[in-house]
DNA sequence: GATGAATGAGTCTTCATTCAT
DNA sequence: TATGAATGAAGACTCATTCAT
């Protein structure tokens, strides 16, 4: 009898997971202005009334949306980013993992991208400039990252990683390993600490 | 006859550059999807007819909204691109002016990426992306640069270099020339030739 | 077989009555327009689809409504009347049997008010001013009452009696008999006969 | 030229009573729960939108149809009653002038009714059993009256002044000079002073 | 007996746009 | 040049009702 909700919440998980889905692929497809719970019922192959009867408010769905890449992408990347040592492994784990698991979901990444641009969602719910900064800070702190305004490259990092959604939709069966080398390479650049230079003022 | 639209004109283009103003206001106060016509004509202190008079569309005032901040824009940078020789130094005067030229008008800059990103504007009419990639592989071809992925490194530069803006706009009266500082070395680490180590293949 | 529909009926009856409560409840607090079938299964700790498997139909729950106050009423009433001799003893008890009637479940009387006002619930089913008008013209005809317009004191007394209601709800605790007697004073006055003045014509 | 705002607040003035005698004939006709805005557009013979152009809001219309009643009621009555002089003619002058006044307009009266039983319109800004209590007590003070609840005594001629409108809507054509002859004799023999009775305890 | 799911009709409201002045 | 008036389309949300389990 361990089916309590057995049933039933399997119907109600699955129907909020379609609305979800169908309101990323509208979102992507025709812009965030577009979506209407009109048109993400019918991309559902539903009514208007059963989403509504599923989440109560647009709102809810955009949050939802919001919610579920959150979740999973905090899911995906907080074991990858324990499992090295050193700060800039760590970091290095953090834009592969990241990018890879953008990589996997462009639609979702860029849906979620344009609910918090338009204001919908709560965003503050969801610091990822935060955490960044704290690695860089403990990086240069331990001497292993150079000198430079940890805020701004941190907010460097979000923009881009947040931007690759955008270019995976676009560029789909882009070589994600590249891009990701490429990232890597450009931050280890940009984080390594200066080398003594002959003559260096 | 051309006295007849002169005074007509210089009223026309004062209104048109009221509403461009009152837009971009309400744009990034209250966000793209709360723009009406409605709220602009009040910030424009004016009436709906009004700004329909002298635009036609909705359409028509964001493009004009888009239209202006990408011709100052041009105005403001070629001259200081061309006014220096060397790639790298190119490069340096293409961040350099291009975030001053943001921080000085960051409210313009964050509403037309609001415009752009909810479909309205035509953004295929200004490729920010081509001469900056030409500008890195110019570079790369004369050894200036190192190797790297001219496409990518451009991407990540116009998408930090326009994200900034809503980072002067969150953070006003920020130390623009830190931040331009910050930027100009993240990228010239970025872009430096490999330095020769010993035993390097 | 009816030992079948005994106990069921008995489950039925008490759920009929529950929602009966609820829709009272909810009328009174936030007012017909609000009494959804949502709300009131909420306030009856139910849900939608158990309402209307007892009621079938919205409707049907306004006229369930209305129909308990009267069968209640009528019970309530016609003993006290029939007890007293005189029509001016009748018509105090009239008077005061309804207004403790109704002292005794404001809000149920309230609810039946706002649904009839709102066209719900057949309020022609109960013609609750022909008795009254009827008694006012025997007591009439038998010398005991004045002159005056049957038709448009029974009226008076129903308007005020039936607002009495209002009055309870706002004013919980107040004392009914004082209310009674004053009620009681004003008709006493209307319908006494006209007494007999020096000179009078 | 001091048709500054002439022509305009012409049409406005005319659109907005259009809307309001329509919102009135539908609400006395269908009901309150009926008055949709696009029954009363319709009835208005315009459209949705324009009774909102001109309203804003359905509950905008709803007060504008409380707020004209008691503008037009206050401007009729409170002449009357101050052109007379004595408690008790006062008295009678509130009833005729009230009567009279909602025997002229009964369909508003019953909308304005309704709308407010329904808690739409902001009725607590129109007190109108306070003034007439005052009067009554003071014709107490003055020995005018008899003993009553001058509260409860107020309520009650409100409420019979009130329902009177439904009575004139549902009997066209009744003759208002007798309803108004009956009332004030009600409320005349209701607020006597008590007379001397030999042998009176 | 009870209830979750589904849905279509209807409501209020916003908004871009047209038109007459 | 400017604007008030008007309107239809579209959007979010509510709700009574039906149905399968």
């Amino acid at each position: 009898m361990r089916s309590e909700s057995g049933p039933a919440s399997r119907i109600r998980r699955a129907r909020r997971e379609d609305v979800i889905a169908a309101a990323i692929a509208v979102i992507v497809r025709d812009g965030y202005g577009a979506a209407s719970i009109e048109r993400i019922a019918q991309e559902a192959q539903t009514s208007k009334g059963t989403v509504l009867y599923h989440f109560g408010t647009k709102t809810a769905v955009c949050d939802a949306v919001v919610a579920a890449l959150f979740d999973e992408g905090g899911a995906h990347m907080t074991g990858q980013i324990a499992a090295v040592d050193g700060h800039r492994a760590k970091l290095r784990a953090y834009l592969a993992s990241n990018l890879e698991f953008i990589a996997g979901r462009p639609a979702h990444v860029t849906a979620v991208r344009r609910i918090l641009e338009n204001g919908a969602g709560q965003a503050e719910r969801y610091d990822a400039v935060g955490p960044l900064r704290q690695l860089l800070l403990a990086g240069q702190a331990a001497g292993e990252f150079g000198d430079f305004d940890a805020e701004l490259i941190a907010l460097a990092i979000r923009t881009i990683v947040d931007n690759a959604a955008l270019y995976f939709v676009a560029n789909a069966g882009v070589d994600v390993g590249h891009v990701v080398g490429e990232v890597v390479q450009l931050f280890d650049k940009a984080t390594a600490p200066a080398r003594r230079r002959k003559g260096a003022s």
